[in-house]
DNA sequence: TCTTGACCTTCCAGTTACTGGAGAGATTAT
DNA sequence: ATAATCTCTCCAGTAACTGGAAGGTCAAGA
């Protein structure tokens, strides 16, 4: 499919998926006129992008992840510690999400009352 | 206190806690000789966003939530609102990083027996 | 007192990850 | 046939830092 249409399936702009082409984190086929040829497997590919930089992830850990599903010829060995590495991360990021949400249910329910102490919480937001 | 000390206790490179003052988001007193002078509230600043940028909020997403316990003049309905749209991009961070970790805990322990399928996944990273 | 070294300042240039627009060719719709 | 709507590349600009130069401040030691 053109580049259009990987857009709107991956959700993403089609100046970013044109720049994932350029910096090579996702480089489709072209067709005879030039055209960018994207394959179902490179929709899934940008699908995945779009969900781990809304997540914080970089751009070179994007890269890392994509590769361990790509290179067959990686040691599993190897692919299991970046792996792991990578959910160690990723649970950091759950726990101060889940931190995060609850202090903002706090607040919004101290706004139910239409009362709402002077300063809320502000050492909840930063952390504990 | 000053930069340095700011720095470290928020866990930021200095060069990102000057930045924050130049765009106005966390900006300091300043002392008789021109340096930045941190109080507490500030460090709690500085703390909350970190936590919140590398979750994936942008600068402007984190301009808001902090004028959330910033202004104390904003009526209570306003915040609840702001804060309760806030709430819904959180739990769908939530549920995608969930995902995620799971995607990769899957592939993890597929190479614990030393023997990884040929495509692992790449579905389920694309997500549902 | 002088000076060394670790701090602080501003300013300017570079990086990452886009984002917008110009200019030109290809394709599709009427 | 022609207008609208793609697509392409290239170049410039933005967001959020990041590094480095040039210079001011300050506490400790010779």
């Amino acid at each position: 499919m053109k580049i259009q249409q990987a857009a709107t399936l991956s959700e993403l702009p089609v100046k970013t998926v044109r720049y994932y082409d350029e910096i090579e984190l996702v480089s489709p086929d072209r067709q005879d006129n030039g055209y960018r040829f994207y394959s179902d497997k490179d929709i899934e590919k940008l699908r995945f992008l779009g969900r781990a930089r809304s997540l914080g992830f970089s751009l070179e850990d994007c890269r890392q992840l994509l590769s361990l599903y790509e290179d067959k010829n990686r040691a599993s060995s190897e692919v299991k510690s970046i792996a792991e590495s990578k959910i160690l991360e990723i649970e950091a990021k759950l726990i101060e999400l889940q931190s995060l949400r609850d202090t903002l249910t706090k607040l919004a329910d101290s706004c139910s009352g239409d009362e709402r102490p002077d300063c809320p919480i502000l050492e909840g937001l930063a952390g504990n």
